[in-house]
DNA sequence: TCATGATGGTCAATCCTTTGCTGAATTTGT
DNA sequence: ACAAATTCAGCAAAGGATTGACCATCATGA
């Protein structure tokens, strides 16, 4: 590693001055140097292995290349990584870079880490929940470019994108009722969030929309892991007039039903078909037969967080905009006609 | 938002210059600053709200107290996430943040990863695999403190932390002969990587430690998913002298060994054993009974990983160590003495 | 031939901190 | 009481890139 090249090792390589070097590698077509001296100028600057350096031209134009991303992450699911890969991707493609940390649930670390990112210089920051639901986002982030990811707020002066649930549970609804059901039960979640809310809403009106009408005994609610799944399976499945297909508020509600099933001696889908929320791949993959479900989005709410960040910044002062992005059903083997 | 608040500010409302201000600030204790000075500059900093820019410092310092890691990321596992919250969370308690880069099987966009890390003039960086394996070294780190995480090199010179692959079987298989179990089966892995050899390597010898003989037809090969793991598991568990016990190559292959087991209507644990390895806890908490599995520390090598470089930054020429992690029995429902 | 205007390039200031060196004020030593 | 040594601060340079202002050439038109 010869000594470190830097602009001004590129402008006497080229016999030309810094000044000249800067509008050569910047200046798209620069109407400022001769076509011929530009190209020269980029030869040597590569020839040298020439890489500018951030942090200086950082400082010098107020503008760091580099976008936070904070997060709180307690949670096993893979989630947390298809995010971050999204927002990193995004920014790569247009020159940035981003920079993560995450805080649990300690809202006064998360104060300091984003005061950190502050000291960084970061030109905006996405600040990200692993599961949909209402924050109220820190006063630290106030006069810095924020999005919201998986997250809502009642400001609608910031931008946010988050799941279309009720378009996912309708998404998922369908599905069944395409196949041919019509007595169709739920599996909901009991915690107070936009998700129980938004999904039961789809179910209904997926139900309502095919004018199919809902048996109060098909919906039972219980905790969103495995364990509420497989309680509220049995109790679903074990009624007499058994509805033939379930929707399920996630996968692992869904993985859940899948061991209900089993216990009772029904066959997935032969004796019930079965519809999850999540696609997590390693439960829903895993199963046998192979969960028919309707995947969150996450690497794309990445995608979309950090582009709308930076189109904010590129062009200041564009209205905030709460979107909801639309969740594609992923088929695998729990879906099939009705039994009889 | 006032004016934007620098070094400046402060030094003027404390009546110094930005030169004491910025002795006040950083030496520990000063002894070029007043005592009494020092807290009054502090105290007027605080109110003031005062952020050091650490573009400017680190462009000064030719430190940026950046780290960078590059992982491949082509994976549905929240292992991606843990590592990366582990390098996060070290690298905040010593006043460093990270910046994350992902290339998938890329190298040509990994080498450009790398060079726009060395643009933001990370201090050092940690090249990250998903899963435990050889790799080559990209040439663009050279000169950059770098350690490996889940990822071995031929290069002595280069630090790496990985898994203690043959512990965490014998810990596994440990845990069987424990409980009693003498008729041990494995479903290995077909792939050819470190943990495949390593964990069969692990099981023989805690087999031999035991003084059991392992017979030949209890080792079965396969895909390292559901389906290869319920097939091995049909093959293993259908023999007239079958296994009691299943040590299993991954949570994903012991998944399919409990689809196999309750085709064959064995029940886990009381007819059959099974463990895993991996943790995965969206599988391990949600099969049933719960699977008892070895962890891989996949947050505790980001710790590890990132303590690793910044020791060496702090104290440079220190001699690089190639080290392993032990993994942890989780205990859960899968493991009771065998049947009989 | 000489002002006028492009064209192609350079100077020097700037972004914000840190730090070597210098200097003033105060204390210590004799 | 005066020189020497401390103690406490400030000046200004440096770190690498960008950019407004300015300058030198050369060509054009009158």
């Amino acid at each position: 590693m010869a000594t470190k090249v830097g602009i001004r090792e590129v402008a006497r390589a080229a016999g030309v001055s810094v000044t000249t070097v800067s509008h050569a590698l910047n200046d798209a077509t620069s109407f400022r140097v001769k076509a011929e001296t530009q190209q020269h100028v980029r030869d040597v600057a590569k020839d040298l292995g020439y890489a500018p350096n951030r942090l200086a031209s950082g400082l010098r134009n107020q503008r760091s290349q580099i976008l936070g991303l904070v997060s709180d992450e307690i949670t096993t699911t893979p989630f947390a990584g298809a995010m971050i890969r999204g927002a990193q991707d995004a920014a790569y493609e247009r020159g940035y870079v981003v920079m993560v940390v995450n805080s649990g649930l300690d809202s006064e670390l998360e104060a300091r880490e984003i005061r950190m990112l502050q000291q960084h210089q970061v030109d905006g920051v996405v600040y990200a929940r692993l599961y949909h639901q209402g924050v109220q986002v820190p006063a630290e982030l106030d006069g810095l470019p924020t999005v919201l990811l998986d997250a809502v707020t009642g400001d609608t002066a910031v931008s946010s994108i988050v799941p279309d649930e009720v378009g996912a549970a309708e998404t998922a609804v369908d599905a069944l009722i395409r196949a041919g059901h019509t007595r169709i039960g739920m599996i909901n979640n009991v915690d107070d969030i936009p998700a129980t809310h938004g999904r039961l809403e789809g179910f209904l009106n997926a139900l309502r929309r095919h004018g199919l009408e809902h048996d109060s005994r098909h919906l039972v609610i219980g905790k969103p892991d495995t364990k509420g799944g497989r309680e509220a399976g049995l109790a679903l499945l074990g009624q007499p007039d058994r509805p033939t297909a379930l929707f399920c508020f996630s996968d692992r509600v869904a993985m859940g039903a899948y061991q209900a099933a089993t216990a009772l001696g029904l066959r997935i889908p032969e004796d019930v078909s079965i519809v999850g929320i999540d696609n997590l791949e390693l439960i829903a993959d895993s199963l046998w037969p192979g969960l028919t479900t309707v995947a969150l989005p996450h690497y794309d709410m990445g995608r979309w967080a950090v582009n709308r960040i930076l189109d904010d910044i590129e062009n200041p002062g564009m209205p905030a905009a709460q979107t909801q992005l639309e969740c594609p059903l992923i088929e695998r083997g729990s879906v099939g006609p009705p039994p009889g």
